[in-house]
DNA sequence: CTACAATTTCAGAAATTTCTGAAAACTCTG
DNA sequence: CAGAGTTTTCAGAAATTTCTGAAATTGTAG
């Protein structure tokens, strides 16, 4: 690996969280050295960085395109394709956390709806169990596709006052303009 | 397998999902199972109802009281120790934010701030962009910890109004009462 | 169309994770 | 403290996931 000791130790720890972040190793080094790197770099780069094989790479890259985590840039003059990520990190925290969604929570919506859609066939506290959690969890995703809708600005700023907010809740009561910005 | 049809589904549902959610598919399943149980289980009911090994209910049941997800229950007169989850939906929601932050995202923020401590070591862009994640993580694990301070009532207030709360802190400027409630 | 460059696919090898059964270690009770 | 009941540990088996090299496919320039 030809990477200053930051990249490498980055890339590396990357590679250690992968699997708890549910990626595999290679893509989170993947994933570590096109964040850490200012242009794009095309797969032959990425795989020499991180000695590995050309397969490999090419099957981390759709990995972390099927996240969109990564695009695919074009260097004129050059046939081979780059590979860069968004550089705003709002934007990779909104991309992880719809995609995280759509992985690990929407099929399970999906399911207790199902579940629930059959009529009473369990006995009564788990067809109730059932249907508190997925109000549960609709009221979670509401809420965050609410806060989706935000410019980043706005939501920084909702972010800065944290708590305090609640507070503002109290006073203002059902005085709030209506939901529709 | 002695459950109910949706007792089964679920169970099911929950095992494969569990690779997505970082844990394995057996302790999916017997989280699955006692969420839908309206009284504790003990490990050999548990591992009759999955069809496992009583070494492998023993693990599952181990790492799901890591988790805190899974509390131990004594029923008088019986040894054997009896498992539920938690009733509250919220504290489980709280909870399991909580556990997955240290698992994927205080070791990322520590070796962050280890990166930084070294001085620069790096190109500028490198250093810059871990300064920004960085920063961005402090942003929303302060802001998570914030929220979390507050009571259940409060919070579902906060998530029913949505998006319409950005308009208020527009209006209320800086006039917002003091970070400590 | 041909020839070469670049990328993807995929079967099997390698590595990792999960699961089991047997044994060890507790923990009550008499 | 003996012994039955219960739980945990752990080495190896089984299953799953990841990785590789070779072959197939796609794309491009002449």
């Amino acid at each position: 690996m030809n990477m200053s000791p930051l990249h490498q130790e980055f890339v590396l720890h990357f590679g250690e969280m992968g699997s708890r972040w549910g990626i595999n190793r290679t893509v989170g080094q993947i994933y570590a050295l096109l964040f850490l790197s200012a242009d794009a770099l095309n797969a032959d780069q990425i795989t020499e960085a991180l000695g590995i094989s050309r397969s490999n790479t090419s099957m981390g890259l759709k990995e972390l395109q099927a996240w969109r985590l990564v695009r695919l840039k074009h260097v004129p003059g050059d046939r081979k394709d780059h590979f860069t990520t968004p550089d705003d990190l709002w934007e990779i925290v909104r991309i992880l956390i719809e995609e995280r969604k759509k992985r690990e929570i929407d099929p399970t919506l999906t399911k207790l709806r199902t579940l629930e859609m059959q009529g009473p066939v369990g006995d009564d506290y788990s067809e109730a169990r059932i249907s508190e959690l997925r109000e549960m969890i609709e009221m979670m995703t509401g809420f965050y596709e609410d806060m989706a809708r935000l410019e980043t600005e706005q939501l920084v700023r909702l972010m800065t006052y944290g708590s305090r907010i609640a507070g503002v809740i109290e006073k203002v009561g059902g005085y709030l303009p209506s939901s529709k910005s």
